[in-house]
DNA sequence: AGTCTCTATGCAATTTTATGCAATAGGTGA
DNA sequence: TCACCTATTGCATAAAATTGCATAGAGACT
């Protein structure tokens, strides 16, 4: 046999026109269940499957969604987020249970990506996967807006951005984690993260740790906000300009585990002691972090959900169905980087 | 405007006929310099992108390639092996530098994901990532042959598998990383880490490690193989197993950082130090082995390299040029964990 | 018997692009 | 002037599936 076997092919062998053949195979009630049967029979025998490009073009729609990943150009590929590679994975399992093709594509900021996928049918919606705060972002999520473009995005509910939005609740989690160590008699605090606009995530995780501090009548005795990207090595150098003021805080809340660990670390080489000297907790819970020396304290993002809801909101809005932002809950998870004093 | 615009309705307004359009913006040759300009410039200000499916169907091809990542089905989705999540990153890159496209997709190992791809026309060959013993892979890899499809997979050569493969050089990484440990006066060795053919990298690195210490004579002091997957949990466990038989060697091999970072856990636990009593080393360089404490001695597989030879590969033989099995050199990176005796 | 209904199937149009072949125009050389 | 060449463009078709509409045949009811 020459080449992959079409329809037509099936139709021939089946003594039945191509129309019934395509439609035996998508189980249309249209047709008798013994022809179908047999068509599906000969079907398999000659190892038919659907060219998905003609079935595409004819049906308009491609059952597929694509996943756009926006990362920092500066941070090299290992250095990919360990948060989004988890989400990344519940992605691709949710797609697949909808029977949806997952197009994968790590953007550098350069490229019309807006127009990339949707308008040349490649795609019937779009994922948005990353920190926000890029050259253009905002005037191309507008653009995508206007195309009549379906996306969700990762991140909070923003009113900058139009569209719809799914992300975890990082205020939250910040207030939970500090609410923890406020329960388990910490009362002097510092941050560690960036807490401004460029993050906006660390950002929430800040103002959670402030309103619980705030609540709780501890901000008089409010040591700092210390800057520091995502990774080991920033936790490590806000730590030690930290412990650069001589005194120092008896809880540590990181903007996320790497963080931490650089500012255990930190804290060993000048030698105070987690959690005796100062309770020290992240966010994420990475794999490392429960056996981290002392486990680490955290809050976990609910990753399975994360990806499952992007793909749920995207396949509302290719159904034309309404959906609003989404807000998904983190948890607490107690180890022993944050067990109080009285336990030393 | 009604819809998307086609390729008519630019030829329309050019006054051209729709097949001098298409010529155009591929920039044929066969089109006029003016004319071709002029509908690239219509092309632009109706924002016209090239139907993916339309172009495919016709062309034949998909300028598509699908990366399937098999994975342990027992991991959850945020324990995903953090290497093919790197190889992953520069796959990417290296699709997108060829103007390709990349689906993505995490297998559970029932589907006949052998003819979901370049049978239905979605992709023009497949990339085959993750540690090879599935339900049936020998089978569907063997399928994967006798319908010409074009594959690379992931991996050592290995006779009993067909096609192309390209790996790290498993072997040299096990072998470098202990020819290291022996030159800093190390004698008695463990391995930890899987190393039957179920983990055929690990088995590799494994007998690196065996051809090291029979060159240097040192196999009459061997301490044993200690089996473990790639988790820290897994490297805690096989430690205490280890420990438990009362002696201990003086450098422990280890298969996977996870695994050396269980291990130094595990050491701890029983008072024993990191490098002073046994020196350790782990092999993949994740990002946080440069902040263990101490900072871990492992082996970096090149995943820029490799993720760029897979998708090399897979071009070549979709170009049907000829290709053939690859092995990527590995580097040892020196840090404190195997530091001398002398040292301390 | 005539008509009506219902089921199963076939026919033909449709989706958009790429491309082999034909055609046209304008110029050149004999 | 005719034949021919070259450069450009248009025509028609093919790629493989989906789907609205038409219709054949069977059975039912009047």
């Amino acid at each position: 046999m020459k080449g992959k076997a079409t329809s037509f092919d099936i139709a021939h062998r089946a003594g039945v026109s191509q129309s019934t053949v395509s439609r035996a195979l998508s189980n249309s009630p249209l047709v008798n269940r013994e022809t179908r049967e047999r068509i599906q029979q000969i079907a398999k025998e000659l190892n038919y499957k659907v060219d998905k490009n003609a079935s595409n073009l004819r049906k308009q729609r491609s059952s597929t969604i694509a996943l756009l990943l926006f990362e920092d150009p500066s941070t090299d590929d290992s250095q990919i987020n360990p948060f989004f590679i988890s989400i990344l994975g519940s992605i691709t399992k949710a797609c697949s249970a909808a029977n949806y093709d997952l197009l994968v594509s790590f953007q550098n900021l350069t490229d019309d990506w807006h127009a990339e996928f949707e308008d040349t049918h490649k795609a019937d919606g779009l994922i948005l996967l990353g920190y926000g705060d890029y050259l253009d972002y905002e005037a191309k999520i507008n653009q995508l807006q206007e195309q009549d473009t379906h996306f969700v995005r990762w991140g909070a509910a923003d009113p900058k951005y139009p569209g719809i939005s799914v992300g975890s609740n990082n205020f939250q989690g910040g207030y939970v984690v500090t609410e923890h160590l406020i329960a388990q008699g910490r009362t002097r605090f510092a941050f560690v993260g960036e807490a401004d606009s460029h993050a906006p995530e660390f950002l929430a995780r800040f103002q959670g740790f402030t309103h619980a501090l705030t609540q709780a009548n501890l901000m008089d005795q409010y040591f700092g906000q210390f800057d520091a990207i995502f990774t080991v090595e920033a936790g490590m150098e806000a730590a030690i300009e930290l412990f650069a003021e001589g005194d120092h805080p008896d809880a540590i809340v990181c903007a996320s585990d790497l963080i931490a660990l650089g500012v255990i670390q930190a804290m060993r080489q000048v030698g105070l002691r987690c959690p005796e000297d100062i309770a020290v907790t992240g966010y994420d819970n990475i794999p490392i972090a429960a056996f981290a020396e002392p486990a680490l304290t955290t809050v976990q993002q609910d990753t399975k959900a994360a990806g499952g809801t992007l793909v749920e909101h995207i396949l509302k809005q290719i159904n034309n169905e309404s959906t609003s932002d989404t807000l998904i809950p983190a948890s607490l998870i107690i180890r022993d980087s944050s067990k109080p004093y009285s336990k030393t």
